[in-house]
DNA sequence: GTCGTGGATTGAAAGGTTTCAATTCGATGG
DNA sequence: CCATCGAATTGAAACCTTTCAATCCACGAC
């Protein structure tokens, strides 16, 4: 008996199964897999002898019979982002209720990461995969669809590319945040973000830009500070080098390419004296959570995290199960949320 | 030629490279796994038509001879709380040197969700499994690990059961904590945590109460205010319940169970007017990095997040390579951390 | 010219599941 | 009592890779 508890590593089969039950290998499949067309009595039986031998179905096995798996997966840029696991969160969900299993990985900036585990999951013959890749132009992406796995790109766009993509409307998100601080009556404001190989980066710096012109102000009032990296240090670093700069250049508001950024440029701003929003107002983008939970409420530029996550996991689902699949751009508008952090 | 491009689903394999190639099934494998049995022509040639095919591996098939996979998983109980995707970072690592993947899988607090991962985890047969979960004492755990799944429980102990844990010493965090807010001088004291289901929140308590009692503190005056989740929104919500309380009732400082908890209890407190931390100290748990960039910078107590996974992981795969391997129970010790939200 | 040697290559078997055409069996209708 | 039918069950084939014993071949030694 091929029970691991007695130091034997193999565990059961269907055949074992099969022939404690003394029934054939093909009865045994189907009570695991159209129980309908068993008899109550067969059925009971293999039940038991599934449950005396612990039988635990091979994956493996039946994938490679099926030709697909039971597995997508989301190969996210920055794991300790909480955006990106609002986003994994939404398509959680739908993997729910397919009954497919969410694999999530962490490319963590790197391509070397990102390429390895585009390559793991396309050898897992996962049903398809989603990704917020570093450089959406990567023709890896390309060869990927091309060679037949489902693929979506979330939180960028591609016109054209053989793909769906689900983006949020960044040159938007851009101009609403200028647009509310022109509105708050600031002449001077800075963009804070990095590295402008982001897209995410360029395309709201582009949006601020275009805010700033349509409003008749002079672009060198717009003040650019580079970032190396969109997380809480580089916010911080950022914020020391704007106080550095003489009172006359110094911005009196500052729209930041994301949330990990606004909040290290807060904490750095708060702890060196500057009174927020009094002395310096702060946008940051993608409302995460922790955004309306600084101690002073954040401003930012509300993506739906979760929608995003969702919508992008249903496009994949369709394409999976549609070979003439007409590849969509979804692209949502987002949403200004006004807090603290810019109001007197 | 089965190539994806032409409308045909299925892709090449070595079948295919190996009759391209003019060379046998074990030669094709041959190149891919002992590269220096075969000379170098005839590499070139294998080499070329894999290329020439856009030949994938394929994982399952791989799997099923090997019987084990190439990947490990984690099941974390709250995907959105940095302290696990930390915990898993450190882990992530450990896999890349192996050359191993990383399957990450949120439970979110649900024991079905729990209990969905890990049957499809065993389904996959992972080479071992590393959980943080609801309820370390479940039977299913236990099952789970004489079924021969290596298994590693991760921030929780289980002493004396068949396998390893890797967990920080919550109690002395709870002290910690405690004999830090009564050196500093406060002598009423509200614990806010729960739900105490979580062994953490228990734990860390314990410790607490230890502490008060230790130093000849009456009982009453350490105050326990419960929430249904380690969450921000329980924390604001767990603050209007202590602003409510009658002053003479009223602690001067607060110990969270967690950071999530403290950030939450903070941003209530400050928008509440409570000067923090002259009005009311606050002392976390866990030590993320929002704590020490929250806009008052927060005391906590720090667990090695990162240490805690590379260890499980290593002890996962140390048990997954040696069948008579002897369970260990490593314990961390937790280290405050004072910042500003307890440092006048 | 033969034998032995060692490196390169081969081919069949195994691994666990699912599918599907074929078979069995019991019952129903004539 | 036979023919027919349907439901239940069966068994072999297929999925793709890896392994390993067996074979092949070229070359050097005798």
């Amino acid at each position: 008996m091929p029970d691991a508890r007695d130091g034997s590593l193999r565990s059961s089969s269907v055949k074992d199964v099969a022939v404690l039950a003394g029934v054939s290998l093909g009865t045994v499949s189907n009570v695991l897999n159209r129980p309908e067309r068993v008899s109550a009595t067969t059925r009971a039986r293999v039940e038991k002898a599934m449950a005396e031998l612990g039988f635990v179905r091979n994956e493996s096995a039946r994938q490679l019979r099926a030709g697909r798996s039971r597995t997508i997966g989301y190969v996210m840029l920055d794991a300790t982002n909480p955006f990106f696991t609002d986003v994994a969160q939404g398509m959680e969900r739908v993997a729910e209720d397919h009954d497919l299993s969410l694999f999530l990985c962490n490319s963590d900036n790197r391509a070397t990461r990102e390429a390895a585990h585009l390559a793991h999951l396309q050898e897992q013959r996962v049903q398809g995969i989603l990704v917020t890749p570093i450089d959406p132009d990567s023709p890896a992406l390309t060869d990927l669809a091309a060679r037949g796995t489902p693929l979506v790109i979330v939180d960028r766009t591609r016109p054209g590319a053989g793909f769906c993509t689900v983006s949020v409307d960044d040159v938007l998100g851009g101009r609403l945040a200028i647009d509310h601080l022109i509105d708050r009556g600031h002449l001077r404001v800075a963009f804070v973000g990095g590295p402008d190989s982001l897209g995410q980066v360029r395309e709201r710096l582009e949006g601020a830009r275009q805010a700033w012109r349509d409003a008749g102000l002079p672009d060198d009032d717009l003040v650019v500070v580079a970032t190396t990296a969109l997380s809480v240090a580089e916010g911080m670093a950022a914020g020391e080098r704007l106080a550095g700069l003489p009172a006359r250049r110094r911005p009196t508001a500052v729209f930041c390419a994301n949330d990990l950024v606004a909040l290290g440029l807060l904490q750095q701003a708060t702890s060196a004296g500057v009174q927020v929003p009094h002395d310096l107002a702060i946008v940051g983008f993608d409302d995460i959570d922790f955004a309306a939970a600084a101690a002073v409420p954040l401003t930012s530029v509300r993506q739906p995290r979760a929608d995003l996550g969702r919508t992008a996991a249903r496009l994949l689902l369709a394409e999976a199960d549609d070979p003439d699949h007409v590849h969509e751009q979804v692209v949502f508008e987002p949403e200004l949320v006004a807090r603290r952090s810019t109001l007197g």
